[in-house]
DNA sequence: CGCGGCTTTGATGTTCATCAAGTAAAGTGG
DNA sequence: CCACTTTACTTGATGAACATCAAAGCCGCG
């Protein structure tokens, strides 16, 4: 919660606010809050009032839908993603939620605040809408990707998923579930096992419980493909 | 092909350019170019080079990306709409077709000068990003009902698509073949007709070729929700 | 230590895609 | 305008993919 003035060393600075005069800066920088959440806890909640826009500073968190005993995850979200991705301009109520999958910090500008530097600083609007539109059509073209895909080709693009965009290593520790997996990619979890089982027997992968490893990178993403 | 300045008369004046002046409307005016497509007419081409921002006139269209002889389709646009909308701020091919599904007009303006007008006015800027924000949701929540449904949910839901969204009446012509209904909501085309004659012998609907009448709303409500 | 949640495997059944085959409709060229 | 081709539509039969149900082992946590 602390309220410390660190943007200077904040790698999203360059990303996020490379058009941004010093002066706004430091009035951002005064104004920004910094929270803490511990893995699990709810970031957001769905229904709840839109205040403030987020961006995630370090961790890991899922973005996702509840609809009558199930989940659905919309996207997982890396550091320097932005957290305010669906309803922030559109709304005033989020219609997602967002729980921290690894301990995370969140830094919080007041959403008025936001607005009236896309009124008044036109780069730094063309920026924001930039970005946020990369940020939708990557949402959009994965949901597709999945949708076309077989078990087998979901389970083998989770998991470049990982090793590639969040951990870019062979090598990564699970952060979620087999039951979130499940939810995110739109199948069983028990199917989610099973092919994940499977692809151990044909060396495709190792799996330690929720380490894995990839050893068959080549044949995952000809899965992946094809589907 | 006419550049005729007519946009006093465009309804979309009040919803796109609320908060531009008469001057910058003027110019905007005189530099637009209205295009007129044909049903079935390729609008926008996968891969192509993006010049205009495009918006719907008249008619109606289908977003949809080709992927190795099937098509998927992204979302249906009725006049109004964006068709600009993926890609369009953040990259500089399309990553998505557009094709007119019946006799359609489009008004463009180049994609530069719409970058400038961001940069100068920034409650333009914050409407826009307002509006593209809200598309964006709406076509990555759709989506995730979509997913969810069986069959029955998914067609039930493109009927009440049509009847609500874009014709508003419980009587319509499908804009579309059985083979495009199954392309947007992710299923075979036998699969499209077999549900559609099943809620014809259900008294859900009476279909005369392209012709739907929904004569059992709230019954196709209860299916659509439920899955 | 025992409870509840996560994980795993197997058996079973349902949903859905695929294949096949035929009719209707719509475009094409003489 | 008619034969011809192609594309859309429709129904049934079959099998594969996948969900559901059941049961048991595992692990963390109070």
């Amino acid at each position: 919660m602390a309220n410390t003035c660190n943007c200077d060393q904040c790698e999203l600075r360059s990303l996020f606010f490379n058009n941004v005069s010093k002066e706004e800066l430091d009035s951002l920088c005064t104004l920004k809050i910094e929270r803490t959440y511990p893995k699990g806890e709810l970031i957001v909640e769905e229904g709840n009032e839109i205040r403030e826009f987020n961006y995630l500073k370090s961790g890991l968190v899922k973005l996702y839908k509840s609809t009558d005993e199930r989940e659905q995850i919309i996207t997982i979200a890396k550091p320097f993603d932005f957290i305010s991705l669906l309803s922030i301009f559109s709304n005033n109520v989020y219609n997602y939620s967002v729980r921290a999958l690894e301990d995370s910090v969140t830094c919080n500008i007041s959403i008025t605040r936001i607005k009236d530097l896309i009124k008044t600083n036109g780069t730094f609007a063309l920026e924001l809408l930039e970005k946020m539109n990369r940020i939708a059509d990557s949402i959009i073209i994965e949901s597709l990707n999945i949708r076309r895909k077989h078990l087998r080709g979901r389970i083998a693009h989770v998991l470049l998923f990982f090793a590639g965009y969040i951990y870019n290593a062979p090598e990564f520790e699970l952060p979620i579930s087999r039951k979130e997996i499940a939810e995110y990619i739109g199948m069983t979890t028990e199917n989610v096992i099973r092919t994940l089982s499977e692809f151990r027997k044909d060396k495709i992968i190792k799996i330690n419980g929720k380490i894995i490893e990839i050893i068959n990178r080549d044949l995952l993403e000809r899965i992946s493909q094809l589907g």
